[in-house]
DNA sequence: CGGATGTGATAATACGCATCATCAGGAGGA
DNA sequence: TCCTCCTGATGATGCGTATTATCACATCCG
């Protein structure tokens, strides 16, 4: 049964079944009809036949390397894509990318951040390099790395960030999301509740997200002339908020705590009941990021980015550079929604 | 703006540079020293310096069409891959995939659907093939399409399913997981407790994975001569098990109850416990089959398939057919892992 | 009947790299 | 001197596809 040595078949193979020449295979399968190049319509059948029959699918290495396009779009991540605890975080972008590559007819390449043989950490050379078999590619990730993207921007090859980058020189296309508005939104909400003290827990580690939200706030505070005297400590997402840094905010009179992340705010959530604080009639706690499904704990004051929407719209722009040949570094930004949650409430006026 | 101007440096240009052929090039680069081919240290500095300085790096596309492989590997899923609520059922098996594929300098290809108007997925659009895009396919799904499958065997298309399937003419490659066996082991943990008269609550819809577990149920069943009349209701997964069955059920004198699906059994427990009927107290749950994750719930007496590990193999039977060159059908079947959980325990005598 | 026009293709080539077979030239041996 | 062996390379070719320029042949017109 089946010769295990069976080939790919090749347009040759189309070709000398057909009793046509290569060139001809190539210009039926591609549509290629011009006003010097005509086939009959039973010619046209014949070789569509044939191809057919073989189960012929062009080869998209040789495609890429004449200059054609696959259907293919590239997913890249600068972190591994399925790590077991991240996976919360990229999935939803994936659905938004797979439900729109799908309803324009394309397939996505996942491509796998090989680290070299020569032990060589370079994403770009071994990894980005590859991306060229895609017709274009979105690139995901939290520590995405300037210097690749620089580099393909020169390099002419199409793509589309998800999430705001400020790159020297620009050219760059993205879909972010609006976080400096929903900060805003979230402070306003806090102040609504009667918080004029409000301590402010940003990321240790700037980005541009993290640029973003601190811009949010700052607007938010001037426009309601917060103070901020001892209320702003810096926290590393994995290390956390040590409890005595909640206790120092609470001295300096804080009666809501803002978080960049979600997760910070929880576990400032854990803290605070510790303490015999209850949350939200004594504090209250909101963070400027939504916490992945599944994990536990109240519901957040926070807003919800648009990850599928951003994945959906990222497809959307790379197809039209793609299919209209020109790389214009088109950005959108998608607003995020405001969640109230069950952390945030009025200001305890006893104390 | 996005200055396209500058291609990127080939074999040809540092060899021009260095005053050698491209050949020569080639060899250094790829350290292709042999019997035949020698290259002087003097030589190889030259040009591994002026490949620096020009930054060379070679063209992934064009090493592909020459080496015969795009290093690119398929991976199909029956249904859509990243669905909202079946995301964990996929999710380590891409875990296991991705991160093997990585291992091997594979990248992924993930085929998007395509889903007929008549809502049926198949690998072929417009007849054609497309999975022969990439080397070979991993492919994954509960409702495999047997004639796909068929098809695909028989045009000696390379793939590995992941799931046990009975083809007709056999000759196709996968990885399973030893259902029967672990679904023995379910029961003798039950009857070790003292349950002689469980109620077996299989899939609606026979598959290969539900007549595995019927097999072990029916030889765990044999060796300890237990009954089974007025015992089984076959259970819609979705629909799930009626309240009126459970009744029945403990009408026949069930003490423990078995169901195929995670699902299901949970169904069962809020069933048992809206009942006042306590759970392990009075009746033990069991299933066959591991929650995904995020589920809540209490933790169930079941067995964990390894689906990671499943999918990790996978791909390494993949590549190797497509690195030995031909087509054999490995198979292999992994051992689940036993989940004593907190949903069964020793049989209430008082009944 | 000769030239113009139109039709249905195809040969040649490029894409960038890997590899096989071959070659020039010098050293060494008989 | 002629032959062999070794060193240091290189020319040619293939991988599968896309594209451009060209061609053979028929038909139509004057």
């Amino acid at each position: 049964m089946t010769s295990t040595g069976r080939r790919r078949p090749r347009q040759a193979d189309i070709a000398k079944l057909a009793g046509v020449s290569q060139t001809t295979v190539s210009l039926v399968i591609n549509d290629r009809e011009s006003e010097t190049v005509r086939i009959p319509p039973e010619t046209r059948q014949r070789v569509l036949e044939v191809a057919r029959s073989l189960g012929y699918v062009a080869d998209p290495v040789a495609r890429s390397l004449a200059g054609g396009t696959n259907r293919l779009i590239g997913v890249y991540t600068f972190e591994s894509m399925f790590p077991m605890d991240h996976h919360d975080f990229y999935h939803p972008f994936l659905v938004g990318i797979e439900a729109r590559a799908e309803a324009l007819g394309y397939d996505m390449v996942l491509f796998t951040s090989a680290t070299g043989a020569d032990g060589g950490r370079s994403v770009y050379r071994d990894g980005v390099n590859r991306l060229r078999l895609a017709d274009g590619c979105v690139l995901l990730g939290k520590e995405t790395d300037r210097d690749d993207i620089v580099r393909l921007r020169d390099e002419g090859f199409r793509f589309v960030l998800v999430g705001r980058r400020d790159i020297p020189g620009d050219g760059v296309a993205f879909v972010g999301a609006d976080y400096a508005k929903a900060t805003e939104e979230v402070v306003d909400h806090l102040v609504a509740l009667g918080h004029t003290t409000i301590a402010y827990l940003p990321a240790r580690t700037p980005s541009e997200p993290s640029d973003d939200r601190d811009a949010g706030f700052t607007a938010a505070r001037t426009r309601h002339g917060l103070r901020t005297d001892g209320l702003v400590v810096p926290v590393d997402r994995d290390a956390g908020p040590a409890r005595s840094d909640v206790e120092g905010l609470l001295t300096a009179g804080a009666t809501a705590f803002l978080a960049h992340e979600s997760v910070v705010a929880l576990r400032i959530h854990a803290i605070l009941t510790e303490l015999g604080l209850d949350v939200p009639r004594r504090c209250s706690v909101a963070a400027l990021n939504d916490p992945p499904d599944g994990v536990p704990g109240p519901e957040l004051t926070c807003f919800r980015i648009p990850r599928r929407e951003m994945g959906a719209l990222a497809v959307d722009l790379l197809i039209r550079q793609i299919e209209s040949d020109e790389a214009d570094a088109e950005t959108v930004t998608l607003p995020c929604t405001f969640v109230a949650g069950e952390t945030s409430g009025p200001k305890d006026r006893s104390q």
